[in-house]
DNA sequence: ATGAAAGCGCTAACAG
DNA sequence: CTGTTAGCGCTTTCAT
C-alpha cells in the first residue's frame, strides 16, 4: 500500500479508503489508486487487515462431522454463497464431543470472524456461555426447536419425528420400532426419536426403541440381519437416518424379506439413494442445501444492513412417500 | 502479553519465547510466565502472530468438491491429524474450474499458510506457475502419476484403470464399455479411463467409451435405463465411480436384469454401499483415509524436521472382487 | 475529501 | 538466558 501511495501520490490512508470503500474518495484519486494497484499487482493482506480492523474476512462454521453428507452439503453451499462477498469459510468438526466443540469455537473466535455458524440450538452449558459472549453475528443452523442465542436457520426436528410417526400409524401399523443411534450424542436425532415416540403414543401406539451402534448403512444391515435371525422383526421400522434404512433395505432384499409387504420402512434425510432404492425409500426431507444458502444470505444481509439479528427461519421438512411404506 | 510480562516481571519477548518455545527460557521464568498466563486466561492472537511471524497456524487445502465423499473424508482426516499440532485447516473447493482454483489458491496463500495441500498432480499451466512460487511446503494429493512440484501423496490412477480392465478381461469379457463422466474435467477420472482403454486394447479388447452427464447414482440409473431400452447393453460395464455403478445396479434390479449373469459391473471408490449392494459391487479401492492421515503426518514432519521435501508416497490401490463381476 | 499519527498483538533480530 | 528495539501491513481516529 505504501508503494501504491507513492505512485498515486496520495497518503496510505487514502489508498486504504479507495480500496475498501471507493465512494469515500474523489474520483480522480480513486482511479489513480486503482491503476497503481493493478500495475503493482497489489494483493491485500487479510492478516494485517484483520489485526488492524474490527474483524477478519472469515466466517467460522462448526459442524458435528465433515464427512456426513448432511453437513458437507450445508458447508458447501455456505461457502458458495459467501465467496462473492470475499468471505472465506473456516470450518471444523467435533463429532458431538462438547469439549472439542468448545475448543473449536474458541479457536475460531480467536480469528475475529465476521460471523459464526454453529450446528444445533441446544449447546452444552459451557458452550452456551461461550456463544453468549460472541461479538459477531451468530447463526445456529439445522434446528429451530428451542431458544436461539441470536439467529436460527433450520427446521423443526420434532416436526420431522412427528411426521414420520403419523405416517406409519396412518398406514395402519401398530407394531412399530424406531432404530436410532442416540448414543452418538446427536441431540437432533434424539429430538426426532422422542417426538416420534410421543406422537405414536398419543395415537395409541407404543413404539419400541432400538439402539444402533452408529448411523451407517453397515449398522442398518447388521440390525436387519440380527432382527431376522432372532425373529424379532416388527411390522414397521423407522430409522433415524437414510443410511441405516438403506443398509436395512439391502439386507432385507438379501434375506428375501419383502418391503413393504413383510415390513414397512421409513428413513430420514432423503439422500440420493432414497429415490433409487428398491423399493423407493419413504423418508423425511430436511432442507439440506436451502439451509446453507439461507445461512449465507443471512450473513450477507447482517454484514451490510442494520441489525437484523435474532431472526429465526423455519425452512420446513417434507414427508416423501415412496414404496417402502 | 504485556499484562503477563508485568505480572511475571519479565519482558514481553520473554513471554513470547516462554509461550512458543518453552525450552528457550529458564525454568523459573517459564513457570512464572505460565502461571500468570493462566491467571489472566491468556489466549494468543493467531492474527497478530501471523502478521509478525513468518507464517500462520493455517494449512490451506484445495479440493475439487466438499460434498464428494472422497474428498470430505480426506479433509476430515487431514484436520484430525493436524489438530494436535494446533494447526487449523482452511479449505476451499473449485469443481474443476481452473479459474476458481487459481483464485482459491491465491486467497489461501494470502494467509501465509504453514503448508498448502492441493488435489491432483497436473494443474493447469497458470496454476502450475502459481504453485511453483509457493513459499511453504506444498503437498499434491490423490495422484502421483506425473512430476510433483514438491511432495505428492496418493496413488496411481493409471494403475487403478489398468487393474479394472485386466480384471474384466481375465473374467473372459470381450464386450466391454466404460461409463465415465469425463466432461466434468476431472483429470484423474480421465487417467483411469485412458489406462483402462489402453490396457484392454493391449489384451486384444476394444472398449467403448460412454459419457455420463455426472458421477451421481441418478446418472448411473438413467444410463442403465436407456441402455436397456435401446438394447445396447454390453456384457461388462466399468463405471468411473461407485455411485454411477450403484445407480446402475439398482436400476438393473428394477428392470429384472441380473448382475453378473446378464452383465458384469465394476466400480471405483469402494464407498460404503459397495459391500452392501446386491450383488456386492466389485470395485477399486483408493486409500481414502490413509491419504489424509499421511498428508497430516507429512506436514507435521516437515514443519519440524529439516527439509524432507520432494517426497512422493504411493499408498496404492486395491482390487476388491465381489459378486458383480 | 485528504493526511498524519497511533496503534492492532505479536515475533525476531540484535545486543548484552 | 534475557531485554531492547523495530517492525509485520493495514485501519482508524483526529485534524485539517
Amino acid at each position: 500500500m505504501a508503494d501504491i501511495a507513492r505512485i498515486a501520490d496520495v497518503s496510505i490512508s487514502t489508498v486504504s479508503r479507495a480500496l475498501r470503500d471507493p465512494q469515500s474518495v474523489s474520483e480522480i484519486l480513486r482511479d489513480r489508486i486503482h491503476v497503481a494497484a493493478d500495475r503493482l499487482g497489489y494483493a491485500p493482506s487479510p492478516i494485517a487487515g484483520s489485526l488492524s480492523g474490527r474483524r477478519s474476512p472469515l466466517v467460522g462454521v462448526v459442524v458435528p462431522s465433515m464427512s456426513n453428507a448432511f453437513f458437507s452439503r450445508s458447508l458447501e453451499s455456505i461457502m458458495l454463497g459467501l465467496a462473492s462477498e470475499n468471505l472465506q469459510v473456516m470450518a471444523g468438526f467435533h463429532e458431538y464431543d462438547a469439549q472439542r466443540e468448545e475448543d473449536l469455537i474458541a479457536t475460531l473466535m480467536a480469528w475475529k470472524p465476521a460471523a459464526l455458524v454453529v450446528t444445533g440450538i441446544t449447546p452444552s452449558r459451557r458452550v452456551l456461555a461461550q456463544l453468549s459472549r460472541v461479538e459477531c453475528p451468530l447463526i445456529q443452523m439445522w434446528d429451530i426447536d428451542g431458544t436461539p442465542i441470536d439467529s436460527a436457520i433450520g427446521f423443526s426436528n420434532s416436526a420431522a419425528g412427528r411426521m414420520a410417526a403419523q405416517h406409519l400409524v396412518e398406514r395402519g401399523h401398530r407394531d412399530i420400532a424406531i432404530v436410532s443411534a442416540t448414543n452418538l450424542g446427536d441431540p437432533r436425532a434424539r429430538a426426532r426419536a422422542t417426538a416420534f415416540f410421543e406422537t405414536a403414543r398419543k395415537l395409541g401406539v407404543e413404539v419400541r426403541q432400538i439402539e444402533a451402534p452408529d448411523r451407517s448403512m453397515t449398522a442398518g444391515a447388521l440390525f436387519m440381519r440380527e432382527a431376522v435371525a432372532r425373529k424379532e422383526l416388527p411390522a414397521a421400522l423407522a430409522f433415524s437416518g437414510d443410511s441405516l434404512a438403506m443398509g436395512a433395505l439391502l439386507e432385507a432384499q438379501r434375506l428375501g424379506i419383502s418391503v413393504p409387504d413383510d415390513i414397512a420402512v421409513i428413513g430420514y434425510g432423503d439422500l440420493e439413494f432414497a429415490s433409487l432404492a428398491n423399493p423407493g425409500l419413504t423418508t423425511i426431507r430436511p432442507p439440506h442445501e436451502e439451509m446453507g444458502a439461507a445461512v449465507a444470505e443471512h450473513i450477507r444481509k447482517r454484514l451490510k444492513d442494520i441489525s437484523s439479528a435474532n431472526e429465526t427461519i423455519d425452512l420446513g421438512v417434507k414427508l416423501i412417500v415412496r414404496e417402502s411404506t
